[in-house]
DNA sequence: GTAATGTTTTACCAACCGGTCAAATTATCA
DNA sequence: TGATAATTTGACCGGTTGGTAAAACATTAC
């Protein structure tokens, strides 16, 4: 029988397995670097190394391809978010989340590219996932937050623009990495920017978010 | 005689400066929202409410389109930069420069955005302004905040990564708009985020730029 | 007014796009 | 081994893409 892949409700052979790995591996550098529109399943086929029909066995659409992308990385991508502990020490759990954001930037940069350009371009496709599992989670930990401030532990301040200043400065060395480097020059531009970029946030945000004396 | 615009050394009519003016309002909007691959020329000429020959009449490709936008965009958008002042006050610089980069995100977001595809991409058409322009205009205010540190006026920090964390936090109200919106939820998706996170972000500068007492 | 120039449109092209089909090839397993 | 199912490919299709040619139309200069 032949039947694509989509339909099938069981993962069968090994062969599927690895060949759908190397399409969504393909598909994420193409992706990230083009966005959904700029990409091409030509172009996709042609990294994967398969032809284009061979590639459309496994995934029915070029829609499927980004949507199996988007659901597979997301789930990960939300993982330093909810590693974030209440219980802990607000000032320790600040840093380690921003330490965790920036590994995944200089690991992970065409993930977060992925995300980038979907959004960029009116996250015409993850709308749902922003609006539901992303804001719930966001809720959650603004509330952490906010208690924290509330304890006299941290700074007030408001906890969503505080999420949205971790996430922007720190993807954005993945993001922007091409303007990051330009900016820095040859010299600087090896890996060590990422300890540079890690020192300087750790410094702004424990300061920033610091108990002045007899303030707050 | 009928030669395409790009040809022409000289503005000629009114009807010509009107018509140019009219296109790359609407490549802005397009290219700003699909970047460059994703956008086609058909949509420009449709958003502009004109024929596509009519349109490439007077941009004579696609390239020469995107060129002619981003050339006249990028001088605008890096005035906040040459507006920091050396002889002025660190901390109002720092801040007048923060609320400026949030005005031009608020009212100028699909400049941002049209940066923020480019540059996602690999800079593949600005990559020549990032090096020279962009890095030479950066690197004389690196060298303004690096003074102000020496002289004991703000605290001891890399220049750079500050620059790089100033603009990620306001543009990132721009580039992520939808994000933003979807997370604080409808209620607060007003105009006021921008009021918010301006305070947010000067109180996070500031504080994070301060000198402590007997340190630094 | 009319001739020269500037502008717009219609019709068109070759290349590319996402996707289909049927046949060929390969893997699986009794 | 052979039958059956899974995988791969080349040829192809209708629609879209960036761009062109030439003629129709409008504007300006004299």
């Amino acid at each position: 029988m032949v039947l694509p892949r989509a339909a099938r409700t069981q993962r069968r052979t090994r062969i599927q397995e690895e060949k759908e790995e190397q399409i969504l591996e393909a598909a994420l550098d193409v992706f990230a670097t083009h966005g959904f529109r700029g990409s091409t399943i030509d172009q996709i086929a042609d990294v994967a190394g398969m032809s284009k029909p061979n590639l459309l066995y496994y995934f029915r659409t070029k829609e499927a391809m980004h949507r199996a992308l988007i659901d597979r990385v997301l789930d990960s991508w939300l993982d330093p978010l909810r590693e974030f502990d209440a219980e802990g020490n607000p000032v320790s759990e600040i840093c380690s989340y921003i330490r965790r954001k920036l590994e995944m930037a200089r690991d992970f940069p065409r993930e977060s590219r992925l995300f980038a350009n979907e959004i960029l371009q009116g996250a015409p496709h993850i709308e749902d996932e922003l609006k539901g599992p992303l804001k719930a989670l966001v809720d959650e930990k603004a509330e952490v937050i906010r208690a924290w401030a509330k304890a006299g532990k941290i700074a007030k301040c408001d906890p969503y623009h505080l999420i949205f200043a971790i996430w922007s400065t720190t993807q954005h060395y993945a993001d922007f990495d091409v303007q990051v480097r330009d900016v820095l020059g040859e010299e600087r531009s090896g890996e060590g920017r990422f300890e540079d970029a890690a020192r300087f946030l750790e410094q702004l945000f424990v300061k920033g978010l610091e108990i002045k004396n007899g303030s707050d």
